[in-house]
DNA sequence: ACAACCTACAACCATAAGGTTGTAGTTTGA
DNA sequence: TCAAACTACAACCTTATGGTTGTAGGTTGT
């Protein structure tokens, strides 16, 4: 089972895919907050937080530290920055530029 | 039932969370292709991958055109911005600019 | 006219996703 | 020491998702 760059696209974009994640995502880019501190936010149970924010986790989006009983979650902007390379090769593939690269490739045997 | 930025966050998202999808778009980009010329490069039933391009075209992410009894799907690359400027927010969230902002808004009552 | 082609969509199935409650393990502060 | 706080995770429910097959409606070329 290796681990892809498609499973990472996967993930990343369906850890984006959700609101409430995405909002989780905005609050612990600007700075590192609890669980709790997160779940106190949202009209949902803690577990369903905690969940959202697993998923984050998962995908590479946040990490946690423990501090005492709390484990602080912040967010990781190079993960952002993969996503948006992504979708800069998207915009390549529009300009043509996939094209250029093969023949370049194709004139050096 | 108002067409929120968020629904139409969730939509782009989550059509770009599955692989087929983004490879589809990727195809779409590059050029103009009819649905069944997209599902012969994939290896599931025609109606499977019509439904990815329907998901594809609810997000905006292409468009089709009618020709003849062909439908012509192509890419929206405005609408991958669209996505990038999204993840520009993220990362301006992260440098703190929403702090100096709001800053910036007090100063003028 | 009509067979072949292209598309749309309904009905169905298995599994994943997002939510809930409940239980249990650590850490803290009094 | 021990109750309260913080977290993790299992079990469960409902709905969404990604796939299938089957049916049917336009277009085309002969």
């Amino acid at each position: 089972m290796a681990e892809t760059s498609e499973d990472r696209a996967d993930a990343l974009f369906q850890a984006l895919s959700d609101r409430t994640r995405r909002d989780i995502l905005r609050r612990v880019l600007a700075g590192e907050h609890s669980v709790s501190a997160l779940a106190a936010g949202y009209d949902m149970s803690f577990a369903a937080v905690q969940k959202h924010v697993a998923v984050l986790e998962r995908a590479g989006l946040l990490s946690k530290r423990r501090s005492g009983r709390e484990q602080l979650a912040s967010g990781d902007v190079q993960a952002v920055r993969s996503v948006a390379a992504m979708l800069d090769e998207l915009e390549d593939v529009w300009r043509g530029r996939i094209d250029r690269i093969d023949l370049l490739l194709a004139e050096e045997p």
